[in-house]
DNA sequence: TTGAAAGCGCTAACAG
DNA sequence: CTGTTAGCGCTTTCAA
């Protein structure tokens, strides 16, 4: 066994309560001597206060729990979001706790992650950006489990990003550079709202410029599913052709995602396209980027303004869980780099 | 306050130790009907055991501590391996904590992650490739706390890939598609052992051909700095006057990392030089990934397994923590995909 | 087959 | 300023 508290209070020659005072920074009350001798003994004895044991008396676990989905589609980890999440709770001197569900657990209405079936943290960060199961959030309500999503456009206790600005922003972006002959471009895939929202975003600012949105969705094989077949992937050729086709009606492009951005530069490389003389590229995404040897042009969100954003929300909902917390939205901005040229 | 056991025992009418025992699985020395009541009790009022009482009496947390650098390059964070480990863990009712230390603190002698201060974990898993501050180290040893590192080459206690054994088979899978001007690419960076290791592992294989390995190393500015000043990557033209000026000796390349594929494949492109059939491009990575729309030849670390295996010798270390394990070395498979070709 | 008693390490409420 | 008493929710031990 560790070294407990009652030794640093023997060691001491105090009683334990007053140890636990004292190294709680409330001891102000003892004399500056018996603060001395027991932050003595707990620095000689190597003390570390055993948390379970003061979260069993507290009723306060100091932990926070973030529930997200191991299928990068339903919810995407940014390593940034979660540093954010990570310094913020431990400013508060908090932990944070990680579950994931598998696609199977998640569809199997029987199962619970074990952060809601043990009583364990004071609130969860749900990461889930859609396909949230209803079984889910009807039991964390039920609990009456402080909870905060992520990602999800919700009305309340949700930090997510104004996907419609996003797109707004990086099309009047290319507005701006002089560029008319605009087209989006997005692959098939899941419907999140940024899907339709950044479209439209796109599609408003078109409009207000007077032109005519130029859409396009390519096919596409999810990119991680490449472990399935390496081989058969023709997402490339697919853009390729496209781009071929349509060159000469297209100075610029706004893409969905890094996804398709990426393809799109190398598609571009392909077609002896050069960008960003010849074609501006410009997407929307969460942080700035730099895959392949040059900077892309995007539009990033503040994702340590989010994490900390929503611990804040989470610490208010843990404070007072009856009350509602309206949402909040967060505008990305954009970041100009290497992939986009006036015209 | 939550449902308590309790609350539960007095529903069930029976004691407090019995309604534990049975919802532990350790009921089978009660009747049939106790048993049965005592589930239902639990199950209608909505029972979470709570997980610190739990831990303060039994002494377990049942929980492990991750602890991780937020610097990318010291401690790069796999989702796979994540997931790995959560699985894992999930398997045996345990959880994952996470801890990530900044730069300042990481140079800051004086600075101790809570996971360390406070006694709040049964033991940790490291994930720092190098550059590990001895004075944690030292610190986790004379806390007897049960830890296993994960990237790092220790003889002990620790997790780490074959990169000698990767380089090289990267290598051979060139020269057994027919190539013979096989180069190796690689960025300066940090000199994390999987640097000279995996170029080692391919001068090996050619030498084992007779052939004569031929190695650059250009200049980059870390992908993850764009960050600081988007505009000023040189990275691309640095390759492709590489590419240029060697292209007539080169049928093959292979990259230290995907980042250096990255970067080779756009320039291939923008040079007009076809992949894969007049350059073929192999990397060594973690796993396999597409992307630009075209799934890039790779080795692969069988990072499922690094979890696994990593939990499992914690597992022991927790049991026997005086007992050193000696280290497992993981070798990488040869993924073969689009960006490789036989001449 | 069941209950009572004890205690994990800590904090909170009081009394002195 | 300091100590005593009590108890968080749970598990373990022992007696019935």
């Amino acid at each position: 066994m560790a070294v407990t508290l009652k030794e640093v209070a023997q060691q001491a020659q105090i009683s334990v309560p007053a140890a636990s005072l004292i190294l709680n920074g409330k001891g102000d009350i003892y004399s500056k001597d018996t603060n001395e001798r027991v932050q003595q003994a707990a620095r000689t004895l190597g003390y570390r206060p055993n948390l379970a044991a003061r979260a069993a008396r507290s009723g306060k676990f100091n932990a926070v729990g973030l529930l997200m989905s191991d299928h990068p589609a339903y919810s995407r980890l940014s390593v940034k979001l979660l540093q954010s999440v990570m310094a913020k709770l431990s400013d508060k001197e908090m932990h944070l706790t990680m579950s994931q569900m598998t696609d199977a657990q998640f569809t199997d209405s029987k199962f619970l992650p074990r952060m809601l079936r043990q009583h364990m943290v004071d609130g969860m960060l749900i990461n889930y950006t859609h396909h949230f199961p209803e079984h889910l959030s009807d039991f964390i309500h039920q609990l009456k489990l402080p909870a905060i999503w992520i990602n999800a456009r919700l009305d309340h206790d949700s930090v997510y990003p104004d996907e419609f600005h996003a797109g707004r922003l990086a099309a009047q972006y290319l507005l701006e550079l002089g560029h008319r002959k605009i087209h989006y471009l997005e692959f098939e895939g899941s419907v999140h709202y940024s899907r339709t929202d950044r479209r439209e975003g796109y599609t408003h600012a078109m409009m207000e410029a007077g032109l005519t949105p130029m859409h396009v969705t390519l096919p596409t094989q999810f990119p991680d599913q490449v472990d399935l077949d390496p081989m058969s992937c023709d997402t490339l050729s697919h853009v390729t052709n496209w781009l071929k086709a349509n060159r000469d009606q297209i100075t610029a492009v706004q893409t969905h995602s890094p996804w398709e951005a990426r393809v799109l530069l190398y598609a571009a490389a392909k077609c002896g396209l050069d960008v960003p003389s010849e074609l501006s590229v410009v997407t929307n995404g969460n942080e700035s980027f730099n895959f392949m040897g040059i900077a892309m042009s995007s539009t990033v969100l503040p994702l340590t303004d989010m994490g900390q954003v929503a611990v804040e929300m989470l610490m208010k909902k843990i404070a007072t869980p009856q009350k509602r917390i309206r949402a909040k939205v967060l505008e990305s901005t954009m970041v100009p780099a290497q992939t986009t040229h006036a015209i």
